[in-house]
RNA sequence: GGAGUGGUAGCUCAAUUGGUUAGAGUACUAGCCUGUCACGCUAGGGGUUGCGGGUUCAAGUCCCGUCCAUUCCGCCA
């Protein structure tokens, strides 16, 4: 609706946004999902007493003259601020009740109210946008796909469970007692059994489905993956592919600063020790180093006995917060605790010639060794640095930790860029704590980096995997790798990780013995559809890019699911529930609905 | 499963050290207002302070338990 438009007679269906009252004439913001337009209702129209009482959210539709508005009346700020609709005839589709959460609101409702009336939420501007966007999004990358002469392919929703991974969504089957199917986490062995078949450029917006806790990135039940898979490819040749469609789609709807391509690749270990995460966000201007060597040579016995004993010292430099008062470092000290430190030991640059650092270590250490640290660390005066000292791995995570925890605190992190990594070279092997073992570390369908000759001769532990993750801003986008598509790798690799062939054949046989029929070797990723939304439409939250999404306990509030079926639904699929279970169900609901109408 | 934070009117929030009848904005209802645009003005209705127990002359406030929400850890090949 616009000003070209004058004096045309329209017809306008919409929601009643806001409400202004004048007594003799009424003005109603009439909002679709286009926008809003004000409508003017005057005293002598029959209808003008039952338009003054709608409430806000009912529907109408209005038929009425566009008028030009009066130079003093205009509103700039709207899009159609320069006309208004004088109503002639109105239709009342739907009167609204009182509303549960606000449609015009700066004000956020609790979440639990927005899930279970999301429709209304889904009408306020800035949701709206957001499903617009994803929307848009899906598009653009669905578009670039099949311009990359990718093919789009749909996999089952049924199918089996995989061994490997999350927790599976099982759907029982009522023409086979006892048995279930899955729901796929994600469609690995399909994408990979096309390209058997001889599709080179596979991808979907895949579902995926996974029974596990949710995150503020990750919400319960489903989401999307863009899945990609390619024959005939190294690792290069799936990065440029993917770097392309990721970088394009950014560039087109970001509102930040967005990396050039290729994005820059980072080493696991590297990532581990510089940044203390396999996700990190390289928006903070915090690199950690290890000073090991140091400590073992130092008067300070805590750390030098403890790294004599396999344990590393990482330290954190940050610029210029000598200034900061003691409460700060204390602060910071209790955070390390609370993320698992046993402490937090620190050294501030003075600047003073005399004594140029100070804190709790100053004392242990040599004139020259504290200038060591002054120059692997790149600090001068006005800056400090911390220490962490643990096993490597719990080092590594609780400077990674800090270094996070500073950034946000100090305010260090650029909010106006994308900044993107590959991090590349995934261990393939990892020791379980838990039952003294060797298992995968990642995707048991990897190419080990070396091949079979790297399985038979090297500490297992010490082999990369092709596999590999896109970061963006601490988030993890995908994860992806080159795969394991020879026979004896797979059982070889398989065998280290103690399950013996016949393990394969029964968990995998579908793939193994595709393989053993001509399989092209082939590799893919499979970037976050949602995740990557949410970034672009600068949310904290997943769930604000999704239409509909569970709350953080997997229950749909508006649906009502889960939910109970019926005995008879029951009895088909041959399913007993549990007495007792279903007497501790009756006295949860019981629970839940007496703190309900409390 | 564990830890933190929170729960007061339909919604957003306030209520001093434990002290009068738990307040305000908004929404809702009624009335007034000829140009507003988050219109304005007047009045009214609306509360098991999540639930249960305890301490006290007195509890929204303190203590214990419990439920719900959210964030994080575990989990997420």
């Amino acid at each position: 609706m616009r000003k070209a438009q004058v004096g045309e007679t329209v017809k306008l269906s919409g929601w009643v946004f806001r409400r202004r009252d004048h007594g003799h004439f009424l003005f109603i913001d009439l909002r679709d999902h286009y926008g809003i337009t004000q409508v003017v209702f005057h005293q002598e129209r029959p209808f003008f007493d039952a338009a003054t009482r709608l409430r806000y959210e009912s529907v109408i539709t209005i038929t009425g003259k566009v008028i030009a508005r009066d130079a003093a009346t205009v509103n700039p700020t709207m899009a159609t601020g320069d006309i208004e609709i004088n109503v002639l005839e109105i239709t009342v589709q739907s009167m609204a009740e009182q509303l549960p959460i606000l449609v015009d609101g700066m004000e956020e409702s609790p979440e639990d109210l927005r899930l279970k009336y999301r429709f209304l939420d889904l009408r306020r501007d800035k949701l709206h946008k957001n499903i617009i966007l994803r929307q848009q999004v899906i598009n653009s990358l669905r578009r670039r796909m099949t311009d990359g002469g990718f093919m789009e392919f749909q996999t089952p929703i049924l199918t089996s469970s995989s061994p490997e991974g999350a927790r599976d969504y099982l759907v029982p089957s009522r023409i086979h007692p006892g048995h279930f199917y899955a729901l796929p986490q994600a469609p690995q062995q399909f994408k990979q059994l096309l390209m058997v078949a001889g599709f080179d450029r596979y991808f979907q917006i895949a579902p995926c489905f996974r029974d596990e806790d949710a995150r503020a990135d990750r919400s319960p039940g489903e989401f999307y993956q863009l899945d990609i898979e390619m024959s005939f490819v190294t690792q290069d040749d799936v990065f440029e592919a993917v770097e392309k469609v990721v970088h394009g789609t950014f560039v087109e709807f970001a509102k930040k600063q967005v990396d050039d391509i290729p994005f820059k690749r980072i080493t696991y270990a590297d990532s581990m020790l510089k940044y203390g995460s396999d996700k990190p966000d390289l928006r903070i201007p915090i690199e950690i180093r290890d000073v090991s060597a140091l400590f073992a040579e130092s008067g300070f016995q805590a750390f030098k006995s403890a790294v004599a004993a396999g344990s590393v010292v990482r330290a954190i430099p940050v610029q210029k917060i000598a200034d900061k008062p003691r409460s700060f470092f204390d602060k910071l000290v209790e955070f390390a605790q609370s993320v698992g430190s046993k402490g937090l030991a620190y050294l501030v640059w003075t600047g003073d010639a005399a004594a140029p650092v100070k804190g709790p270590l100053a004392k242990f250490l040599t004139p020259e060794q504290v200038a060591s640290l002054s120059s692997q660390c790149g600090v001068q005066a006005g800056d400090a640095v911390f220490f962490v000292c643990d096993k490597k791995d719990v080092a590594a995570k609780i400077a990674g930790e800090i270094r996070k925890k500073v950034a946000k605190d100090l305010d260090l992190i650029d909010v106006n860029v994308f900044k993107f990594a590959w991090i590349v070279d995934f261990p393939m092997f990892e020791w379980d704590e838990e039952n003294k073992c060797i298992a995968f570390s990642h995707n048991p369908f990897s190419m080990p980096q070396g091949g079979m000759e790297a399985l038979l001769t090297k500490n297992p532990l010490e082999i990369n995997a092709f596999q590999y993750d896109i970061v963006c801003n601490g988030v993890e986008l995908s994860s992806g790798a080159i795969r394991n598509h020879v026979p004896e790798i797979m059982y070889k690799a398989f065998e280290v990780a103690g399950y013996g062939p016949e393990v394969v054949d029964r968990k995998f046989g579908g793939m193994i013995n595709a393989f053993k029929l001509g399989a092209p070797p082939h590799g893919g990723i499979a970037p976050g559809v949602d995740r990557m939304v949410m970034l672009l439409a600068d949310e904290s939250n997943i769930r604000e890019v999704i239409a509909f999404p569970m709350n953080q306990k997997a229950q749909d509030l508006m649906m009502g699911a889960p939910g109970e079926v019926t005995d008879k639904q029951l009895r088909e699929l041959h399913i007993n529930i549990d007495p007792k279970i279903v007497a501790e169900m009756k006295a949860e609901a019981a629970a839940r609905a007496a703190a309900t109408a409390g």
